[in-house]
DNA sequence: ATTGACCTTAGAGTTGTCTCTAAGCTTATA
DNA sequence: TATAAGCTTAGAGACAACTCTAAGGTCAAT
C-alpha cells in the first residue's frame, strides 16, 4: 500500500493533484491507515496509472470519469461507448486545429510581409493589416 | 458618434464584452453623453475594429494591450517590436499544435484498432491500451 | 404617463484544471 | 524528545476571456 505522496512520485502527479482527483471521482484510496493517511492498493493504483494515462492523451477528466464507469463494468457497456467518446475527442482535437492552422496562416503571412527591422513602426505592415480588419482578400486567404 | 450598441453591432461584439474590453484598456469611448452614455468617435471605432481584427487573428488580449501601445505612438517603437509579438504568437500556435497533432494521432490509432461495435466492452481495445500506460512502442509513437 | 428598450455601475459567476494555504495531526529520524 | 517531513481538511486563489446580475437611470414612442 501507497501513501499518496508515494503513488504521487510513481505516476506523476503531485499530491494536490491526486486529492483533486479524488473529489472530483477519478482516484480513490480503497482504504486509510489509522490516523487517516489514504492507502492506495495495487487496483488503486493501477487505476491512477489509467487516470494518468487517459490524461496524457489529452482527455478531459469528464470523458475520463466515463471512461473508468466502462473499466469499472466492462460487461454492461458496450465497445461504442469508449470510441464515442474517442471520436468525439478527435473531434474536438481536429476543430481545434483547424482554428490553429489558420491562426498559424494568418501569423506566417504577416511575418513575410514585414521587414522587423529597427526602424520606428511608422510603417509596420503588420499594424496596418491590423488597421485595415484583416489580410487583403486579393487571393482569398483560404 | 455612436453608442455602446451601435458600435457592438457594428464590430461585432456584444456590448457587455466593450465593457469589458475597456476595464482592460482596449477600447474607449472618448466621450460621454450628458446621461453618462458612452459615445465612440470614428477613431475609438478604428481603434476597437483593431481589437477586434487582432482578436480574430488569435492575439490575446495582453498582445492586443501592447500592440495598441505602438499604434497609439508608432514613431516611438520599431517594427521588431511588432514582429516580436507576431512571432511569439505564432511560436505558441506551432507549439500547441504539435500538442494536438500527438494528441491527433493517438486518438486516430486508437479508433483505428478498435472496431467500436455494440458487443460489451469486456475486451475494449481502447480501454486495454489506457490500462496499459499508453499505445506499444512497437514501432514507435512518433 | 407608461412602456420597453437601452444605458450605467460594481461585482459575482462560468469553465477547466489545477495550485496553494492554514491549521493542525502523525511518523520517522537524530 | 525535538525536529522535520509528511499527512489531513476545507476552502481560497489563479488563469483567460468572457458573461451575467442587480439595481437603477435615460430615452423614444405611444
Amino acid at each position: 500500500m501507497l501513501k499518496i505522496s508515494e503513488l504521487a512520485g510513481r505516476i506523476g502527479l503531485s499530491a494536490h493533484t491526486i486529492r483533486f482527483y479524488e473529489k472530483h471521482g477519478l482516484i480513490e484510496a480503497s482504504q486509510r491507515s489509522e490516523s487517516g493517511y489514504r492507502l492506495y492498493s495495487a487496483a488503486d493504483i493501477n487505476r491512477a496509472e489509467f487516470v494518468k494515462t487517459a490524461r496524457n492523451i489529452g482527455f478531459s477528466l469528464e470523458d475520463i470519469a466515463q471512461l473508468l464507469s466502462i473499466r469499472l463494468d466492462r460487461s454492461s457497456h458496450s465497445c461504442q461507448e469508449v470510441t464515442d467518446i474517442t471520436r468525439n475527442k478527435l473531434h474536438e482535437v481536429n476543430r481545434k486545429m483547424a482554428e490553429l492552422e489558420a491562426m498559424q496562416k494568418v501569423l506566417s503571412r504577416l511575418l513575410d510581409n514585414c521587414n522587423g527591422g529597427l526602424e520606428n513602426a511608422t510603417h509596420c505592415s503588420i499594424l496596418e493589416v491590423l488597421d485595415n480588419g484583416g489580410l487583403a482578400t486579393t487571393g482569398r486567404v483560404n
